[in-house]
DNA sequence: CTGATAACCGAATAAAAATTCACATTATTG
DNA sequence: CAATAATGTGAATTTTTATTCGGTTATCAG
């Protein structure tokens, strides 16, 4: 039911599969599997995940995946992605309270996670402190901080889960 | 005399400094610094350069430097730039020729080069071949090459010279 | 449930960026 | 040194993108 969740992970799926250079053509390709929305919303989306147009080198431009999360380059699988593939199977949930970001991640994991988002360099990141299943980033504003947030949940595996996993006491 | 060549090294100077969010506003910095140009210019300059517009996570946008030569994030020193010191310190001349581009270095330095271009995973380049002071970046597209001949050009120190190093034999 | 508050969305519009075209300037070649 | 080609530029225009605004739906406290 989260429809801009799924919205914006297609989003992003799409641009990685196949060169497209107008918010326009993005919508078609939306549609094209059910998913219909103006050019308006996706201006606000493409915003929102850090999504940026780059010049294809042939003439053209094309949308592409912040690079911290890039999956795929234009012609590149070279080197993967490390992070995208930390933040997918190990981090179960993501969350800002003010300038700081928690994630919370499989039992002893955080540290790994942690060494990869330090690799990263995020900008507006300040510092990043591990235990072992909790992850601290210190943002340098609760804006970079929110943002950093939307950007890091669509990559989460649980998709719609909202729940906060607190076990009964 | 190169005005072009000089006016996008300073385009890419004013956008490593300042948050800049619009092609009139780079017009008005580089005017002034006495260079005077238009947003269609411009327009030209950044899609060659290939520099994008990146959402700056407060709502705004700002102008930023391909990240593999990007000298510094929105607030971030960390981690420099290696490879854009290594071009600049020892990179002499660049050529593209066909699909591949030759690039000549300092003798005893091609290795060294080399190995951070790797590192850099530039999309588009299929592999590397690095001499004693050649290195041969062979291009999946001719225009890739270009593409990247251009940008790796205005990193270069030797500013205007344009001679091919042939002493006389 | 109910009213209040916030998030989301699209239509219309404003703003910004890319391209076209004509001309100027600089290389290249015979 | 023409003549010709290639490249660079800006004005005007088209195309694309961002934002504003009003309505709708979801969320939450009481």
């Amino acid at each position: 039911m989260n429809a801009k969740q799924e919205r914006q992970q297609n989003i992003l799926k799409l641009i990685a599969e196949q060169p497209i250079a107008r918010q326009e053509e993005l919508s078609a390709a939306l549609k094209a599997i059910g998913i219909s929305t103006t050019q308006s919303t996706l201006s606000k989306d493409i915003k929102e995940l850090g999504v940026v147009k780059v010049p294809d080198g042939d003439g053209g431009f094309r949308y592409q995946a912040p690079d911290a999360f890039a999956s795929a380059g234009p012609l590149a699988l070279q080197g993967e992605n490390l992070l995208r593939r930390e933040l997918q199977d190990f981090v179960v949930s993501v969350e800002a309270v003010a300038q700081t970001l928690v994630l919370k991640t499989i039992t002893g994991h955080a540290q790994g996670v942690c060494e990869a988002i330090d690799r990263a360099d995020w900008a507006g990141v300040a510092g990043t402190l591990a235990g072992e299943n909790t992850i601290f980033l210190l943002c340098r504003s609760s804006e970079a901080c929110q943002a950093l947030e939307k950007r890091i949940e669509v990559h989460l595996k649980t998709p719609p889960t909202n729940q906060s996993i607190t076990p009964a006491h």
